[in-house]
DNA sequence: TGAACAAAGTTTATCGATAAACTAAACAAA
DNA sequence: TTTGTTTAGTTTATCGATAAACTTTGTTCA
């Protein structure tokens, strides 16, 4: 292994020369040292070791990427997280550092993890936990960035999206089909579909359609329960006419679901979904959804994490995306 | 931060007596000890130094896991990747290793990164590199595993299926279903690919049907060009009545393409797929497909890669795990 | 001319854990 | 009694890089 003692030695200088040079400190280092040194670095091939420099420098360069993971449940089975996921990685390698992408299950896990590796920061897809891990990782003196969540805990830096906007846009674009049987999926008193939640209900009211809480399906947004609210909304013949899906996924689910029953999508059921994923392009009919950028997203959550890293405190410490929607074949003009 | 200098100055012992707990080397402690500590670590939620660790044994309990990344393409969209990546990273840390989930392009991405967190092993999902790859790890003297490859290069590790039978099995069943008309999808010079493009061509002759070159699609296993499949497919009306596609998300993408053209499927078009992805029960029809069991197969990998970090030696370096046919709805008895 | 300062380094101590070599006490066997 | 062995430790050096403090030489300007 080439360490940074036998660059030094072949460059003839000390080995706080060699790490200069390694840590752009190029005004502690003549030009011709650093060619020197870098030359030498390219010919064998030497790679500083990271053990070595964060137990000295106590910076890691990690960022810790937690995922919840729930019994057997394997995150990169659900396409939303897994995309974001790899949009999230992508970010924080731009920024030169390095993802640790974890799924965590318990409190005592995380603390553990990023004792453990020293994270210098951390980014959290877990609204769920939220309250008790901010605390704890506030101890910690950890700067963090939740994704979409709404966390009132000082020092949590926060990115979401207009989830009220969403909310609002997407049953709006219904209404503006001619539905008025609309209905809800999704688990509506969750923190970022309790926003959606709202906007549902205010586009509504807003249009005077009053709030039927029987075609509300309070559920957790994946493509099974869908399916299980496709084939009842197909056997409610009529008493609906179009549906919000508080995920795309979810959407899908619903869409076959109603297919199995021998509904037509979207001649005799309107979806609309939300989140805008790749699958919703292959679907067939392809889905009409809330579309959020999570390029964007991460790379914002990224630089602010960051930015918090470097400079301990920032600018403004919660971001909001906006949303659009995205018009393709799973709503239908209905003239009922 | 709690170090275990801090937990010996409290039990009254070295720091040596604590790593030897938690180390397990328990005939170097006294019972007394040994409780006096852990009770210790408990009440101070004390946790070991990877950073440290590593550089003073040598030994990171870091495995890599290397996946290809080509341009801009995420591979956490790919559901096969993803799915696989999701078992390694909880079979890795059943094994108590942790994961280093990294996409990589280039050999020197690699081999800096392999220095850089001076890995215990390695497992790769990267057919393509093969041979450049091996020999620059093997000479960092690097354990590692190839998963889904046909590498000769000695000190390689193999785990892959039995893709021949994959392919065999498959077409086997198109032709008992009375198909003669059977389009190969897949890029047939690829390691894997290659074994079942053989198993496809036998089947064919073991049943005296002759082969076909202008019904071979050599085209890589992505869902796009599937979709182009399936639209050509159904162009040349009855020439084709079966297509076996050596990926689920290309066969997905061949049944989209195709009802796009008017074809219905499995009546118009039968189609077999590969991998058994989550993705092939949700589709409509349901994916009749190859199996394969990724759980087995990472595990498989993970226990021979640690076997191997241990011992440096193991028993036997290539394994093959069984497939099977699983018959859903996307392949109809044909009576031409 | 001399004080102040900048440039280009070097030296030393340290991060936290561990391997390897060493010690001391208790006991057994010859 | 002496030697050997086991048990339960401790001490010291080290992994590789870096922060902080220090040195040396050359330059500037009042």
């Amino acid at each position: 292994m080439v360490t940074s003692k036998d660059i030094a030695k072949e460059a003839g200088v000390s080995t706080m020369t060699v790490s200069n040079v390694i840590n752009g400190n190029h005004q502690k280092v003549s030009a011709k040292n650093i060619e020197l040194i870098n030359e030498l670095i390219k010919k064998y091939h030497y790679v500083p070791n990271l053990s070595a420099r964060s137990l000295s420098s106590k910076s890691t360069k990690i960022i810790g990427v937690l995922v919840p993971l729930e019994g057997d449940y394997n995150f990169f089975k659900d396409p939303y997280l897994s995309e974001l996921i790899g949009v999230i990685e992508y970010a924080i390698r731009k920024k030169g550092y390095f993802a640790m992408i974890r799924s965590v299950s318990t409190v005592s896990d995380i603390s553990e993890l990023v004792k453990n590796w020293n994270m210098d920061g951390a980014i959290f897809l877990l609204p769920h936990y939220d309250n008790i891990l901010h605390k704890i990782i506030s101890k910690n003196n950890l700067p963090l960035v939740s994704l979409d969540s709404y966390s009132d805990y000082k020092d949590v830096l926060n990115v979401g999206i207009n989830d009220y906007k969403g909310g609002y846009i997407a049953t709006k674009f219904l209404i503006n089909k001619g539905h008025k049987k609309i209905a809800f999926a999704g688990p509506t008193k969750e923190n970022v579909v309790k926003e959606r939640f709202n906007g549902y209900k205010d586009a509504l009211a807003d249009s005077g359609i009053p709030y039927n809480d029987s075609i509300i399906y309070d559920v957790s947004p994946v493509y099974d329960l869908g399916l299980s609210i496709g084939k009842e909304i197909s056997n409610r013949r009529g008493d609906i006419t179009a549906v919000f899906a508080t995920a795309d996924i979810m959407g899908l689910g619903i869409i076959e679901g109603a297919r199995l029953n021998g509904y037509a999508i979207p001649n005799d059921l309107s979806v609309i979904g939300f989140d805008n994923i790749e699958a919703s392009i292959f679907s067939s009919p392809k889905l009409t959804t809330i579309s959020q950028n999570i390029t964007t997203k991460a790379e914002c959550a990224i630089d602010l994490l960051t930015e918090k890293i470097n400079n301990s405190t920032v600018k403004q410490n919660r971001y909001v995306l906006d949303v659009e929607l995205i018009e393709r074949q799973s709503v239908l003009q209905y003239n009922g």
